[in-house]
DNA sequence: CTCATTTAGTGGCATATACCACTATAACCG
DNA sequence: CGGTTATAGTGGTATATGCCACTAAATGAG
């Protein structure tokens, strides 16, 4: 009754990535429920508070997330309205994205949360343990894995 | 125009793990697109096909994966003829899992596209780095966050 | 044996995330 | 200026994942 019976579960470099990502997000998701926010949602008002009201292009591209995929996450927040967005009056194709005075206290309350994950963690792992994984992790979200073009 | 023009984003683990998860898993689709399944698919033919008729539940604590959620992944690949289910003639409340003929063929197929994505990713971030990268995220997965017993 | 409890999965609902086709707007080119 | 192209988002559809309430089946206590 092993946790990990099967093997071969460690070759896959993205494989694994999730997994570590679906145990993280789990322990955070836990720590956070008391706000009522996941912790994807708590990064993201994170994101859009620390902007300045930025457009939805330059959060995906922050997050490494489909902007569609933006928008569909950006919903539930919206609708409770803890964000609100508004188009550029210099371009109106963009739209920026800001929060509400709601969104602002709910921030400020899960990530009070927040930090008490963050510190667990650290706790678990050590501190520098941590850094140099997220060093890590960006290094990844960095990568470019295009060939080098042929001609 | 940087890719990182907002500030911050490195701090919580969490998040970096889960931006590091979509980058990869897009590049890993991306390979394994022509096969016309994910990477969160190949990985789960694989693991039930490296098992020996495996348990959900088995395959759900193996993958850190909510049951209900393999469940729910499990059933596109069922529909599609890749994977096939049966209960334990021992206990009736268990269903086993395996690959029919179809599956394996098709696993197969995509392994042969997986392998070209992990090859890339070696080739790119360094073999003894991938190598230490996925020993760190087992570690990760492997961690108790549990609050030691007051008691 | 019978009832309470635990274990294994299911189904519904909600969020997370991606791709595609489409729309609106801006930018560019002749 | 007018038509073509590029850019920013939207909506639909599909998979990925998690939680909760519920059911079925095995286990354990009397």
């Amino acid at each position: 009754m092993s946790k990990n019976a099967l093997p071969g579960l460690t070759l896959c470099n993205n494989a694994m990535l999730r997994r570590a990502a679906r145990k993280l997000g789990q322990f955070y998701d836990d720590v956070l429920a008391p706000s009522g926010l996941k912790a994807t949602q708590q990064g993201l008002l994170y994101q859009i508070h620390i902007g300045d009201e930025p457009a939805m292009g330059a959060i995906a591209s922050s997050l490494i997330m489909d902007l569609s995929a933006l928008g569909h996450t950006l919903k539930p927040l919206i609708r409770d309205g803890y964000v609100e967005t508004f188009a550029d009056p210099d371009d109106r194709r963009i739209k920026r994205v800001r929060l509400t005075p709601r969104g602002l206290v709910k921030l400020d309350e899960v990530m009070k949360l927040w930090h008490v994950a963050q510190q667990r963690f650290e706790d678990v792992v050590g501190k520098d343990q941590a850094t140099s994984l997220r060093a890590a992790l960006d290094g990844i979200a960095a990568l470019d894995f295009d060939l080098p073009p042929a001609g």
